[in-house]
DNA sequence: TTGTACGCGTTATCAG
DNA sequence: CTGATAACGCGTACAA
């Protein structure tokens, strides 16, 4: 509360002088009136107004917004720990804000941390397509990296951003298939999310060009959500269906671990009836066995974090993923009986 | 970009009648000189700089920090939720800022919160005993309160702040135990987290008033951490030991979680062989049937955004909890032999 | 109704 | 080495 005015008072000194000791500046002070204006600063609990300075130089705060569809969502937590382990020693904060999958929440954030002059931003959550407030949000990253902020996405988006981080959204349901498809399952279904979200919509058509290139036929269908519910409430339409299929891709865990969960409830079991996998590898699937795609979620944060670091105003990294497989998934029955 | 002193440029008006125009004053201006710099503030897209204003005013700023533990935990997400949904609509910003379960990282996220006039800090985890940070703690705390921020304590603090909301830990763990021995369970264990926290000190007292009031003996241990695989672990040694016990409380959900999954992995059946209970009913407790107590915890959330919204200084507010039965907890053998 | 002048808390420039 | 002074972008008494 105490301001350089009041502490150059009690020192006696100019305001001048006691901003050059308080703050970092190279400016020759001697060690007497140093002693001082320490002291004083030391009775009154001098603490710089970091507002004033932003005012002042223009500079970027120390913070660092990561943008995210939902605060319960696993896979935001696993996102949001790379970037604090990669940028917390450098004093820089991170802080999450929840975008609940509107963009016009999103846009709020943006604002705020363009106001608060963040250092970097973060898309961690992907883009909805035709969505009607792309422009706004262009134009607030514009501003943002007009003014020294890195902005980074890490899932698919209809914005231009300093750069891109990320794994392979299309290849991941791509190998998951083939991984069912080699389990010798024919008739394998993709439980997609919401409609119009591009993660959605390139992880449905890895799984569709891998089921077509084996021949088989593509079976889709949509959830309302990301979440687990939304893979309980398909797997009771699944189970009931005449043309079950043997094997299920989900957009994600939760909605793979809603699935597994709601096939057990109605009898069905897995994966002596049916196989399921996920996409994320988040900390519940080990929780049900799930198998699924292990997405680099961490290390997306933690790169995402050290190019706004350095400043990095380019580029594109793709992250490796990798399949584990645990105990959602078997050989399909036909061939097991053989 | 745009400052007031371009727009009075291109609008041949004085700063201090672009400001007037510009923002929420309630100074008279002519509709033709607003209209002049309306169509200049469009022209050159200004957008206040809201540092400035906060520096001027010395105001508190629309950012409502939520520290929580751990990003990745669940329980924090249902907070963080709470306190969105009650404070969005105002305009107000949720940021999520991690403690790492370390004071001095909170310490870290205090101050940058103190440094942007934050209008209210929340607490959203437990504090340790014998914290040697404490005193810097409550320092930063009275600074914040001192300058018109309201900071709310959701879980026990050693810590004076504005306020308080929350649970009864300790009535939470005694009825879930009360609940354990109605099913005439003898042997009844208490897996908590890691040794210090005050939640874990309370619902293991709670726990252990339970168990004494029944004329039983207590049985503790201590895990390394609040998470899955501290219970994990600690299942591989509870399976192994000699005098296993029949029913297990853990200090929250993902122990829970830990020890079902632990158990099922030796071979051990949940609940015939051992009943496990929760505390907290996170959404992953569903995934694994977990049979645990129901926090009020977007409901503490929520009311803490309310709180921080209408400017309460005081006050502590105790939201009630409850079980949920599911399907980890079964009537003793003994007593189902009978 | 409009403009002038000052202050919020800083920092940078320029004299001395 | 130290100190006035201006400026950052804004809001507001006060004067015109």
């Amino acid at each position: 509360m105490a301001s350089l005015q009041e502490i150059s008072q009690r020192a006696n000194v100019s305001v001048a002088t006691a901003s050059r000791v308080l703050n970092g500046s190279s400016h020759p002070v001697s060690s007497q009136t140093r002693a001082k204006v320490l002291s004083a600063a030391e009775a009154l609990g001098y603490t710089p107004s970091v507002l004033a300075q932003l005012v002042r130089k223009g500079q970027r705060s120390r913070i660092i917004g990561v943008i995210v569809g939902d605060v319960s969502d696993p896979y935001f937590g696993a996102v949001a720990r790379g970037v604090e382990e990669a940028v917390a020693d450098d004093g820089y904060l991170t802080m999450i804000a929840s975008g609940r999958r509107t963009t016009a929440a999103e846009l709020d954030h943006l604002r705020s941390l363009r106001d608060h002059q963040a250092a970097g931003v973060i898309f961690a959550s992907s883009g909805y397509e035709n969505d009607p407030l792309t422009e706004q949000a262009q134009e607030l990253v514009d501003s943002l990296m007009a003014s020294g902020s890195i902005v980074l996405a890490l899932a698919p988006r209809d914005i231009s951003c300093s750069g891109r981080i990320a794994f392979d959204d299309r290849g991941a349901a791509f190998d998951a298939t083939r991984y069912l498809i080699g389990l010798g399952h024919k008739e394998i279904a993709f439980v997609g999310g919401p409609g119009g979200f591009h993660t959605s919509t390139h992880r449905r058509d890895g799984f569709e060009a891998a089921v077509r290139s084996a021949g088989l036929t593509p079976n889709k269908r949509l959830t309302g959500g990301f979440e687990y519910e939304a893979g309980y409430r398909a797997a009771q339409h699944i189970a009931l269906s005449p043309e079950r299929p043997e094997a299920i891709l989900a957009v994600n865990d939760d909605v793979a671990i809603g699935l597994v969960v709601g096939f057990r409830d109605t009898g069905l079991r897995v994966p002596a009836d049916i196989s399921v996998c996920g996409i994320h590898d988040t900390r519940p699937a080990s929780y049900v066995g799930l198998t699924t795609v292990a997405a680099p979620l961490s290390e997306m944060g933690h790169a995402a974090g050290l190019a706004i670091l350095n400043g990095e105003t380019s580029g594109t990294t793709v992250l490796p993923h990798h399949l584990v497989e645990r105990t959602t998934t078997a050989p399909s029955s036909a061939r097991a009986a053989r």
